[in-house]
DNA sequence: TGAACAATTAACATATAGGTTAAATGAATG
DNA sequence: CATTCATTTAACCTATATGTTAATTGTTCA
């Protein structure tokens, strides 16, 4: 519950009608109307997929007439994209110290008998 | 249904204690012990998290002897990492488009007539 | 103004997520 | 070999996600 902005922007990336929404609106902005069409989905559900993304902050939409104009807010990717960029830097260091650990100790099997036994 | 792994990777990333759990692992490797320590979460709800991030390819885990040691699958990142770099690159070349775009044609109002009347 | 269209909300069904406690499994050890 | 510890599985609960159809709202225009 309660969820965080970085929360609620992956979990709208997890959902491939939500990107593939979000693909087509890259190409420009567009109604609602024409983002449903390649899906075999009912325009409620378009709605509501629509809705995630707007709450992650990911689109925004404006009435315009009879439509409702959708387009992308650039600066929403930011923080996923730098936890992702952070963490794929990082890791590929973390392996590499492993691996050069794993090296330099050719399998020392520690077997964990570093534990005290509990009193009662 | 039928998730893809991009997806099972978004998915996985949605979750505050996981996104966490993969936080510690960047450090280095760890037993499920030791990752369970800093939550106040039951030990099978962990046990599920880490699942999740096992079928999300985020994490492997091997058994060493009575503990099970987890640590990291640094490749796994690439996908999701790659299509946000991608789209986020794209978003604003897009936006700066759009920009110049308004740019030129000063609020233009353009009322959307150019529909067809369905015949019956 | 009233029919038609765009989009949303309401009300509902079902699946999945994420948590719990209790029981089971597998390894270490006195 | 019986006990303890680490971890998982089983069974269950509740909230949320995602879809549906029917009804509602707001806009256009003949």
């Amino acid at each position: 519950m309660n969820a965080t902005r970085l929360d609620r922007t992956f979990a709208a990336l997890a959902d491939p009608t939500r990107r593939a929404i979000l693909a087509r609106l890259a190409a420009g902005e567009a109604m609602v109307n024409e983002l449903a069409k390649p899906f075999a989905i009912s325009a409620p559900a378009i709605t509501r997929h629509l809705n995630v993304l707007e709450r992650a902050a990911l689109i925004v939409r404006e009435r315009d007439g009879q439509f409702r104009r959708c387009r992308l807010n650039p600066q929403a990717l930011q923080a996923a994209s730098e936890w992702l960029d952070f963490h794929a830097r990082f890791w590929s260091e973390s392996f590499d110290r492993l691996d050069e650990h794993l090296k330099k100790t050719i399998k020392p099997r520690k077997p964990h008998v570093d534990r005290k036994p509990k009193r009662r």
